[in-house]
DNA sequence: TAGAAACCTGACGTTGACGTCAGAGATAGC
DNA sequence: GCTATCTCTGACGTCAACGTCAGGTTTCTA
């Protein structure tokens, strides 16, 4: 497919895609004219570099842990990163969960106020 | 408080404290020569702010919901923003686990490859 | 076979959350 | 009182992940 149906499909610009390619995190066929195709594959190989991304991993890091994804295979230094990330996923998550509650207590204090017009004591 | 005791119960770094007060998150008191004095409860305020911004909440979205933190009390806009960000919160905490089971996929399968030299069939 | 729409390669612009440096005043320990 | 450390205010630098624009080529559709 072309690089506009990959940008659609996966709600990525075009730009970004570029940009994927430029830091070796994602390849493309060449046309003849020197346009981009991208195999089916290409969807959930973006979808998954926008996780990582998400997850707050840098380029260079994705960049790293990307064959081993494909291949199945990583060295020992690779799989240390590859756990330190883990770790860190799951330190994210938990402080997303306290970030949460402190969301929610001052929703519904705030809620309260609100109907009753009573302002909760400040902490 | 100075703001170098700050910082370092805060784990956060001098500047950033300065930046906070640039952008109307964080007050100080200010001594005769003009060093900032902060109050104990700063050292909250501060966590606070940190946790609004590892939840991708921007600067002006921190500095429209805080004063609603203090008083406890919120107008329906600002409650409904609140909201809004409450539930992007709620979709980033389960992007964030998938993410952990793709890593923890790559991580399985790539140790099983190390230790038997036999690589995952490609997904 | 037009011409619109999609694509190409540079290359500079943007944004947020600070880092860093300069030059000067403030505080603390001896 | 001296000096090391801390603090102050600007002000420019940084970095990643793109956005955007220019100027030209390719592809699709009528």
């Amino acid at each position: 497919m072309r690089i506009g149906e990959l940008a659609e499909r996966t709600s990525v610009s075009v730009r970004a895609l570029r940009y994927y390619e430029e830091q070796g995190l994602l390849a493309a066929e060449r046309s003849g004219s020197g346009q981009r195709r991208y195999a089916e594959n290409a969807v959930g190989r973006v979808r998954l570099i926008q996780q990582l991304y998400a997850a707050g991993i840098s380029s260079t890091s994705i960049l790293e842990m990307l064959p081993c994804v494909v291949t199945g295979v990583a060295a020992p230094e690779v799989l240390a990163k590859l756990r330190g990330h883990r770790s860190s996923v799951v330190k994210q998550i938990e402080e997303l969960q306290e970030t949460l509650q402190q969301l929610d207590a001052v929703i519904a204090g705030a809620t309260k106020a609100y109907t009753t017009g009573v302002p909760c004591p400040p902490s």
